[in-house]
RNA sequence: GUGGGCGUAGCUCAGUUGGUAGAGCCCCGGAUUGUGAUUCCGGUUGUCGUGGGUUCGAGUCCCAUCGUCCACCCCA
């Protein structure tokens, strides 16, 4: 045998089996967002490098050390998308979807980091996120947040909890920056390797580390609300105010910091206790300076992103059910004659009524077998033609899901049969 | 990038101190049956992750390597 080709580390097959979850989780999703006045953007899955190194941040992790960066044959530095906020605001801008107006977008699909794969952690991930441009207020927060409330709702999803914090506006964060610094820059010699590279790089991430040793000197540290400017600390109040009278139930954690650079003023996470070390299923919050820094006039935004596989894995872990669609008719031919006439009545059917899901059975075996798949298959009926049904033009329905018995139709009364028994079985779903 | 656990059939796994590769599920054929559940009979499936080494002999011991899982780091 030749050596197989084996996948690529950290990327996922999804399989016909788990599909229909992802189906679930996707169409549900999008039915929020939609009915929230959202559109889809799909932006490319490739970009300048350069565009991600001046939204998330060159000294990031993500950007230093994750990134799938290529140079193409024209010699230009591109990278695979780690995340899709950054190109939303340059297609955004490209397309002047900013100019003199607003946007509610949505977009799905796959981001790409290279980090060592874990549990609810993978290298191809796939995100569905929601973007708001050009509102100033915080009902646009609470809006973004109550959305997102809402599809766990929907999904079955009980167990997540909110986070909420406000960084301050830019001014505000980076003089709280400095004050962090000098804070732990005195307590040097009670960090490790690993915290004071934190210092260095992101100082504000110092607050949500899980080092217990680093606990009491984070609890003594300067707080971030302290240092909050007066119009954060409005916003963020009124915020608050609103999730309050909507009845969102939210934990305010003043450690909560997000690690891309371009966040300011709100910030939030939707945590689960029940996935492991990878608890966030959803965060996000506003980044007021990104527009500007990418090149734009100065426009308002905020975002969120959910993982999409982090909420599958929660759904199996709350014991959600998503039944995958089960066909309505498995037709069963047995014999050379019933194939060929089987064939052509199946598209006929097929033809005749656009929603039928018939399954036909390829590739022979008994009619033991053939009507052990057509049960195992979760079709509604076995549609079944032997020589005698050849014979006299008929086929024989055969009820699978109930105790009903089974009952020859005329070829010629089958299309509307079928379109009478779909009826029913579409009613008796709902 | 760091640390630890694990790689045996399509899936879940067993395999004694080193001695001829197993079970269940699945799949296929048949018997019984209420033409599909249950029960019974028969059948297919493996470079034991890969490459070296030790040994008369390695799934088992040693080394390397790849993969995978979990945690750290980072983050959705």
């Amino acid at each position: 045998m030749t050596e197989r080709i084996q996948p690529v580390r950290g990327m996922n097959d999804i399989l016909p089996d788990e599909s229909h979850v992802w189906q679930y989780v996707e169409d549900t999703i999008r039915a929020v967002l939609e009915n929230h006045g959202y559109r889809e953007i799909r932006v490319p899955v490739v970009e300048s490098t350069e565009l991600f190194a001046r939204s998330i941040g060159a000294a990031t992790d993500i950007v230093s050390k994750e990134m799938y960066t290529f140079e193409d044959r024209n010699g230009a530095s591109l990278s695979l998308r780690p995340e899709a906020t950054a190109g939303c605001v340059r297609a955004a801008l490209t397309h002047g979807l900013t100019y003199n107006q607003t946007q509610r977008l949505w977009y799905a699909g796959p981001m790409f980091r290279h980090e060592r794969p874990q549990k609810g952690r993978y290298r191809q991930f796939y995100q569905i996120g929601a973007e708001a441009y050009g509102f100033e207020g915080p009902d646009i927060d609470a809006e973004l947040i109550a959305m997102s409330a809402r599809m766990w709702a929907r999904l079955g999803i009980r167990h997540a909890r909110l986070q909420l914090n406000s960084l301050g506006t830019g001014e505000a964060r980076a003089a709280y920056r400095d004050v962090l610094v000098e804070y732990f820059g005195d307590h040097r010699d009670k960090l490790d390797a690993d915290a004071q590279r934190r210092l260095e790089i992101n100082p504000l991430r110092l607050l949500d580390s899980k080092d217990p040793a680093l606990a009491p000197l984070i609890a003594a540290a300067p707080s971030l609300q302290e240092h909050l400017d007066s119009e954060s600390r409005e916003h963020f109040d009124a915020l608050c105010g609103l999730l309050d009278e909507i009845g969102v139930a939210y934990d305010i954690n003043p450690r909560l910091v997000r690690g891309l650079d371009y966040y300011s003023r709100t910030v939030f996470e939707w945590v689960t206790d029940r996935l492991g070390a990878q608890d966030a299923i959803c965060s996000g919050g506003r980044y007021d300076a990104l527009v500007e820094q990418l090149g734009g006039r100065p426009t308002p935004a905020i975002g969120w992103a959910l993982g999409v596989e982090r909420l599958i894995a929660l759904l199996a872990e709350e014991g959600v059910e998503t039944p995958p669609r089960t066909p309505d008719v498995y037709l069963v031919r047995v014999g050379e004659a019933a194939e060929r006439a089987g064939f052509k009545l199946a598209a006929q059917l097929r033809d005749a009524v656009p929603d039928l899901a018939l399954i036909l059975n390829c590739g022979g075996g008994s009619f033991k077998s053939q009507l052990k798949k057509a049960d195992r298959s979760g079709a509604g009926f076995a549609l079944i033609l032997g020589d005698d049904e050849v014979a006299n033009e008929s086929a024989t329905l055969k009820p699978l899901r109930t105790d009903e018995a089974q009952r020859p139709v005329a070829w010629t009364a089958l299309i509307d049969c079928l379109a009478d028994e779909l009826k029913r079985l579409r009613s008796n779903d709902s």
